[in-house]
DNA sequence: GTTGAGCGTT
């Protein structure tokens, strides 16, 4: 079948966006959360009982009604009342916030193709608010070390930019409040939680689509080369602590999570970390800002019955269990490689165009940004339109996997 | 096979 696209929006009457199906025939739920942050599903009006209808869901794949896409309107549908919309997030947690915590600072963009450039930035961001600042560092001699900074202008901008992922010249790439600001604004409890027994064919969208029912999923991170256990990191810490203990069923297999234990080399929440109940957390004023925990969740009521958000999705997830059982082993090659740019390896095999030497220091930053560090002024922009380079989105450091599987060396680029 | 990358002028 060719690719057909079909039509997807945040709310009935707005206007959609065209997204892109398989050979198939299918839409891969990957494909509508890169344009749907946070999109767990689809659902549609029926055009006969002017119901509204979920769109079958199965490993990540949804696949079309009866008679086809069709040229009808699909809603987005999100994790409980999770919805991402910029002018939602605000209005109401903006007033119980204090006005310190709103504002910005600068973030890190990490997982940036070697190519892109502080414009490649600057235009990239600029569709989330005005960009006040935007660096890529660069080694002595020009190349990119595969991360920048980014700096904006309106505190929601950034709480925007930060809730999702973001694809960038090719490659999916992290924003992050950096370590050298997080100090003491960590949340005390962790919103990380450790994937125990783990299998091979376990991606991280696999992982991000199964834990999306559960909250927001802000991070995945799939060690490699495959050490059995992943991390997933959600938006909000209660969904992470109601998780610990759980053995879940992810593809046919049983999982076991359980609280992340801090990273090696990290200090800063040992011991307060590894409380789950939020005794410590509350002992120490509890709220702390800073690394965007969005308060205000559905799921934090659900102590008022006498159901946690674990045991809810317990009983949810048990079509994944099956499904999985069923399909895991047919599974085709789809959504493989799509994966985390937070879980590639960093090698540095790749042709960077050594003949570019426009950048005389290495920063270019937009420089009149209130208040950061920018040394250079704006004539690093203009300059920053390098030469065309290869085209290819997929580098080196994407495919580890693949060598991995095929037990070869790379072929040399 | 159950605890992880990379973090900012030089």
């Amino acid at each position: 079948m060719a690719e057909v696209y079909i039509r997807v929006a945040e709310e009935e009457n707005e206007e959609p966006m065209e997204i892109p199906s398989e050979d198939d025939g299918t839409v891969l739920l990957s494909t509508v959360a890169a344009q749907f942050p946070g999109a767990c599903g689809l659902r549609f009006r029926s055009p006969v009982s002017q119901c509204m209808r979920g769109v079958r869901l199965v490993e990540g794949v949804l696949h079309a009604p009866e008679n086809g896409w069709g040229n009808i309107v699909y809603v987005v549908n999100y994790p409980k009342d999770n919805k991402r919309k910029m002018d939602e997030t605000d209005a109401s947690s903006a007033v119980k916030m204090k006005r310190g915590d709103m504002k910005t600072s600068d973030l890190i963009v990490l997982g940036l193709p070697w190519k892109t450039t502080e414009q490649d930035l600057k235009d990239y961001f600029g569709t989330f608010g005005e960009v006040i600042m935007v660096q890529v560092k660069r080694e002595r001699g020009g190349n990119s070390k595969g991360f920048g900074f980014v700096r904006f202008a309106e505190y929601d901008a950034q709480e925007k930019v930060i809730s999702q992922r973001h694809m960038i010249d090719g490659r999916w790439c992290d924003c992050k409040h950096p370590n050298s600001k997080q100090g003491p604004d960590e949340p005390l409890r962790s919103r990380k939680v450790f994937v125990g027994r783990c299998t091979e064919d376990m991606t991280t969208d696999d992982l991000r689509q199964f834990f999306m029912q559960y909250g927001e999923v802000t991070d995945v991170f799939i060690p490699k080369p495959f050490r059995a256990f992943a991390f997933v990191t959600f938006a909000d810490d209660q969904v992470a602590q109601s998780l610990c203990g759980e053995d879940l069923i992810i593809k046919g297999v049983s999982v076991h999570i359980s609280n992340a234990e801090p990273k090696h080399g990290n200090r800063q929440f040992d011991r307060t970390a590894r409380f789950g109940n939020g005794f410590a957390a509350q002992a120490f004023g509890g709220n702390r800002s800073g690394i965007g925990s969005s308060t205000n969740n559905s799921l934090a009521n659900f102590s008022s019955f006498n159901l946690n958000p674990a045991m809810m999705a317990a009983a949810l997830q048990s079509s994944w269990g099956m499904m999985g059982m069923l399909a895991s082993q047919q599974q085709t090659s789809n959504s493989g490689n799509t994966s985390s740019g937070t879980s590639s390896n960093r090698d540095q095999n790749q042709s960077f165009n050594t003949g570019n030497s426009n950048y005389g220091s290495s920063s270019a930053s937009l420089g009149w940004g209130a208040g950061s560090n920018s040394t250079t002024g704006g004539v690093g922009l203009a300059q920053g339109l390098g030469p065309a380079w290869s085209q290819s989105p997929l580098e080196s450091r994407d495919t580890d996997w693949l060598f991995c599987a095929l037990k070869e060396p790379p072929p040399p680029i």
